[in-house]
DNA sequence: TTGTTCCAGCTTTTT
DNA sequence: GCTGGAACAA
């Protein structure tokens, strides 16, 4: 047996934390400090050493993403299939054991999972059957409520009428809701996590089952567990003190999201038994960048206690610029990468992060302006488009008629002239006999009491449904997406889309014919699904990414929240502004001020090498010019990590003067056409061309070994010869 | 049924 | 100041 793989990639706190005996664990891993390389390892180390079988392992994680790669890790580490572990999603994992249990969770064999989207649509509805206004009950308001309800565990009947109206009428409202859900044969991604805590609790043999089992529990990121989740795994490992979590209370983020930093003080509380292990060694960044980010963090209270360090050096100083506006900011960070990329640096590499999406259209305009690829991350995923839902919903009736929500979905889509005065009168059917909207279209047709051009049409549609799934029987996946994507009329119905984004759904319905045809079903799956009904739940439980042009080198934007978990040498965390960031919206609040603290860190903490940070003096702002303040976080980083970067040769330069410049022959300048020059790194070269000005002058020069490079004269410290 | 106009709202996001 | 959604008109 060969442990020598598993333990000496390890420091000493790692090893401790990977080869303890079993027992409660609870594992503080600073940013960058290896989290799951621990975790893999700690597997690996139960399986190898201690003879777990992999069987009675269950990981659970928050991304399909980070599942994936833990997975992949363990398989790498262990050069065997990880096939037979429990490794996923909360949500992953909570549809599986429904799915198997689905009659003692008191669900339909056939319920179907619903994202977001649907849940939000699924409210509207509701609101028009129960006749409320959408003014005053704010659909997104509702279904935010509801959440929180069932995150925190609380059904409708749990809750007491009081005599406040809001409350009440909350009340009525989830009360429906979850009577239509039952119904429809719909869960929520809160319904998931609910129903699988219900069933361990209230099915003991189920639990037990379970609890037998899962000889080892681990969890990642458990600063981001909600209540339920928490609850969740206390019921699996009662009694076993078999809980192995990972996480860290600095970079917790989602607190309002229902993620509860509590649970990491609660599991010391709940686990007398624990050991807590301290990961502090960071392998990612300089040693400026940390000393920085821990002195931040540090005005945070009632933390943990950790402190970052590396053994690499103290690298750069970390670099302040602050833009004279949001363009200025924008053309200061271009043209670093610019000069980054010419001295021979990856775009990939370079991340621009910011609080909210709506900062990166100023960078954009400027990556574009210079022709310099990038990728924003968190656009509409792939799931999420429009055009694909319709096809799933078509699908989904073929597979289960009563799913409402997609019956409403395309009962006329494309148009077929069911309008709303049909839809109203089906809609009150199914609600005052509670059935489900095709039931109810049945019992219509039945009784003739629809005009005939209004009949018509629904029988149309119901005969249109039948056949698809008449036709589509014992076909292939991929053959049966293709059919239903045609049959439907939902390829005719973009193509003769006049806007130019017709054609992209066409490609898109396209794209999801290939993804059923690359999607690896497992025959034997423990939730003994169709492989259509298991396509399908994997559609909402993973929204897919999409971009495809992932090989392309380029500069990555995102949110400080999407960066979590990723790191990048040069890192722009850019909008350090009062207002902005923190948020308006979490400057009065003590406890969510420290959030936002902490999503500095979090921010800093992404950055290997080099680290900028940059404000506007002055932001345009929802229409109007705004003068904020440099954000406090700035202050908390001592000066003497600081260089403050001035760019500008003339400081007051008017706001339009940032143009994009037309690449042109100057010979102005220091240099001339021809200078023969010297580099530090590149070694001698010809300058063949100049473009800007002042501190934004750049040369072509044909290096005669490092070849033609770009070069911002203010940093490249040419030599002349 | 489709196109236009008007108006509120405006962090962060995974499943 | 822009965007998305709803209301309204043709």
């Amino acid at each position: 047996m060969d442990i020598t793989k598993i333990i000496d990639p390890l420091n000493d706190a790692q090893r401790q934390a990977v080869s303890a005996p079993s027992r409660s664990m609870l594992v503080l891993a600073g940013a960058g400090s290896g989290k799951t390389r621990v975790l893999v390892h700690r597997i690996a180390w139960q399986i190898q050493v201690e003879g777990l079988s992999p069987h009675s392992v269950l990981a659970v994680t928050f991304t399909n993403k980070a599942a994936r790669e833990m997975r992949g890790r363990i398989e790498d580490l262990l050069n065997m299939s990880a096939h037979s572990m429990w490794i996923g999603t909360f949500h992953g994992l909570a549809h599986r054991l429904l799915r198997r249990h689905a009659q003692q969770a008191k669900l339909p064999e056939t319920f179907q999972v619903m994202d977001s989207a649907d849940q939000l649509r699924l409210i509207k509805r509701l609101l028009a059957t129960l006749n409320l206004d959408e003014k005053k009950w704010p659909p997104k308001q509702i279904q935010w409520y509801i959440n929180a309800q069932k995150d925190e565990g609380i059904r409708a009947r749990h809750i007491l009428e009081t005599g406040d109206l809001y409350q009440r009428q909350m009340l009525i409202i989830y009360r429906a809701y979850e009577e239509l859900c039952e119904r429809s044969g719909l869960v929520d991604f809160a319904e998931l996590l609910l129903r699988a805590h219900e069933l361990l609790r209230d099915n003991e043999d189920v639990l037990e089952f379970y609890q037998q089992r899962f000889r080892q529990v681990h969890v990642d990121e458990f600063q981001d567990t909600n209540t339920i989740q928490y609850a969740w795994l206390r019921l699996l490992t009662q009694g076993k003190d078999n809980l192995f979590v990972v996480g860290d209370d600095d970079q917790s983020i989602y607190g309002w999201r229902g993620a509860k930093i509590e649970n990491i003080y609660n599991f010391q509380k709940h686990h007398p038994n624990h050991q807590v292990i301290k990961l502090e060694q960071n392998y990612r960044s300089t040693g400026h960048i940390l000393k920085a980010a821990n002195q931040v963090i540090a005005n945070n209270d009632g933390r943990m206690g950790k402190e970052l360090w590396t053994d690499t050096g103290d690298g750069d100083l970390i670099s302040l610029y602050a833009a004279f506006n949001e363009q200025d900011e924008a053309y200061f960070v271009v043209e670093r990468i610019r000069a980054w990329v010419n001295e021979g640096g990856a775009r990939s590499d370079v991340a621009i992060l910011y609080r909210s999406n709506a900062q990166s259209r100023q960078f954009e305009e400027r990556l574009m302006a210079t022709g310099t690829p990038y990728r924003v991350y968190g656009g509409l995923r792939f799931f999420d488009r429009a055009e694909i839902k319709n096809a799933l919903a078509y699908l989904r009736l073929t597979s289960n008629r009563h799913d409402d929500a997609s019956f409403e979905r395309v009962i006329n889509t494309p148009a077929r002239g069911i309008g709303p005065k049909t839809l109203n009168d089906l809609r009150m059917i199914a609600r005052n006999r509670s059935i489900s909207l095709w039931a109810a279209a049945e019992e219509v047709l039945g009784q003739g009491r629809l005009s005939t051009r209004a009949a018509n049409a629904l029988s149309g549609f119901m005969q249109l449904i039948r056949q698809m799934a008449e036709q589509v029987e014992g076909l292939e996946l991929f053959e049966k997406v293709k059919q239903v994507v045609e049959k439907s009329g939902l390829i005719a119905l973009y193509q003769n889309e006049k806007a130019d984004r017709g054609e992209e759904k066409v490609e898109n319905l396209e794209e999801l014919v290939n993804a059923a045809r690359l999607f690896d079903f497992d025959a034997d799956n423990e939730e003994n699904l169709g492989e259509l009904d298991m396509f399908l739940a994997h559609a909402a439980l993973e929204a897919g990414e999409l971009q495809a042009d992932d090989f392309e080198d380029c500069v990555q934007l995102m949110t400080l929240h999407s960066a979590k978990g990723l790191e990048f040498k040069l890192v722009f965390l850019v909008g350090m502004e009062e207002g902005l960031f923190p948020s308006l919206q979490s400057i009065e609040d003590a406890g969510r001020l420290e959030e936002e603290r902490r999503l500095c860190y979090v921010g800093m903490t992404r950055a290997m090498k080099q680290l900028y940070l940059t404000y506007a003096e002055s932001r345009r702002l929802y229409g109007r010019d705004s003068y904020p303040r440099p954000s406090r976080f700035l202050r908390e980083i001592p000066p003497e990590f600081i260089q403050e970067v001035r760019m500008r040769a003339n400081v007051s330069r008017p706001v339009t003067a940032v143009k994009p410049k037309a690449p042109g022959i100057m010979t102005e300048g220091q240099y001339k056409l021809g200078q023969r020059v010297r580099h530090e790194k590149f070694g001698e070269g010809v300058v063949l061309q100049m473009e800007g000005e002042g501190a934004h002058e750049r040369v072509q020069i044909n290096f005669k070994t490092a070849g033609m490079k770009w070069l911002m004269l203010a940093y490249a410290r040419l030599e002349t010869l």
